[in-house]
DNA sequence: GTGCAAACTTGCACGTAGTGTAATCATGTG
DNA sequence: CACATGATTACACTACGTGCAAGTTTGCAC
């Protein structure tokens, strides 16, 4: 039951000067990492300037991240967080591509997708990123699989691992798909016109997918049963 | 370039003594990569072990991969190939989804998923194959993208981006499915009925997308014993 | 064959990544 | 204040990945 918190994490106030230390040198680095990214391009800084620039060391630089990539692809975990936690808001009895669509629509959000619209321009042709960023895709699909297995519990069909490992890897892909297609329609464009096609796309894939990838479905037909 | 044109890649017989050699070193690479991993398992081995096993140098090896991880990942680049290989055998005018059935029912082969079971096994719970693993999925989805593309050239909505992104996206997502259940559930085992059960989560994972994943689909009766 | 050019391999050197360790400093607790 | 715990740091070390300048093999023309 998502209205009671099961999980151990959710501690809403410890607010102990070692936490904020530690959240506050995350924050140094990741926006270190970007500053450098910003000013050198992607693959023209090492991890010592990142840590010269954050005013830390080395070493502790590989306490909070075990590389640039995975400093820089902090931010593609946190959108997607975000993205989880949208998706936990949604009442379990609705059916799960409802859930996702609505989770998604709601990303289409400047201060969520700024640092990741940024993000992507600066690393656009780059496999730097790649790696970090695959990775966290599929740490999000993972999270999207956990949901979707606790909801499908109960339900006819729902104990199949097969439905919903696939399920959920293709909520996934449909989203990164819509993601991919917006950024290589509008690049940085964060206008509300932009961020509306985005709303669009990410209605529009998991309609897709609701569909079967009925060949002829017409687009923006998000009828749903 | 001594004689054709080449103009398309489609060279069968260019047996050049150098394109032999280097298949030959590249297998051997791969060789000794695969029996490092069996003998010592994941991580405990160095780019130097690898070349030394496979009687070359350590900077040659990096001429032919940029990592350990990459070497082994042309085990999983290789099933893939195959996989895209009868994906391209299927005519054009076939429903895109039912090529894909067939493809992938195609893979559940003893011959070409043998290696990769392996490798799985061998680095089961390891995030150390990880990064090129996802890398490699991930070039397959660019490749089924690909044919997805040419196929829906013409066809009505095929032109939009959206619909082949998240169509290739989501087929790879769900072969990915299938392989992961089949693992969980399987393990190394390659029996003829294992095989099966394989072809069978194939075949129903793209199956579900083309019905929607709807909730009301009667699961196979995949666990026989 | 001989000679040449292109491709491949190799050794070397260099910078960087990433980790273990022990000392030092900051923070929470009695 | 004293003490325990946790975080930062410096240091050292192994391994990665690459540029470079040789040396070696292959292809091709003569």
């Amino acid at each position: 039951m998502p209205t009671t918190p099961a999980s151990s994490d959710d501690q809403q106030a410890p607010p102990s000067r070692r936490e904020l230390n530690k959240a506050a040198t995350r924050q140094a680095i990741t926006d270190a990492a970007l500053e450098l990214l910003r000013a050198k391009g992607p693959g023209n800084f090492t991890v010592e300037d990142i840590a010269d620039a954050a005013g830390i060391s080395r070493r502790t630089f590989f306490n909070y991240f075990g590389s640039t990539d995975a400093a820089l692809a902090s931010i593609v975990h946190g959108f997607l967080d975000t993205a989880i936690q949208q998706l936990r808001l949604r009442p379990a009895s609705e059916p799960m591509l409802e859930s996702a669509q609505a989770a998604l629509a709601a990303l289409a959000d400047p201060k969520a997708v700024a640092p990741l619209a940024e993000l992507f321009t600066l690393t656009q042709q780059s496999p730097l990123m790649a790696h970090s960023e695959l990775e966290a895709w599929d740490h999000c699909r993972a999270q999207v699989f956990a949901v979707a297995r606790e909801r499908l519990a109960g339900t006819p069909g729902g104990q199949d691992e097969l439905y919903v490992h696939a399920l959920a890897g293709s909520i996934i892909s449909c989203g990164k798909a819509a993601m991919e297609v917006w950024f290589s329609r509008r690049g940085p464009d964060l206008t509300a016109g932009s961020l509306t096609e985005l709303r669009q796309l990410l209605i529009e894939s998991i309609a897709l997918l609701g569909t079967g990838f009925a060949p002829s479905a017409s687009p923006s037909a998000t009828r749903s049963s």
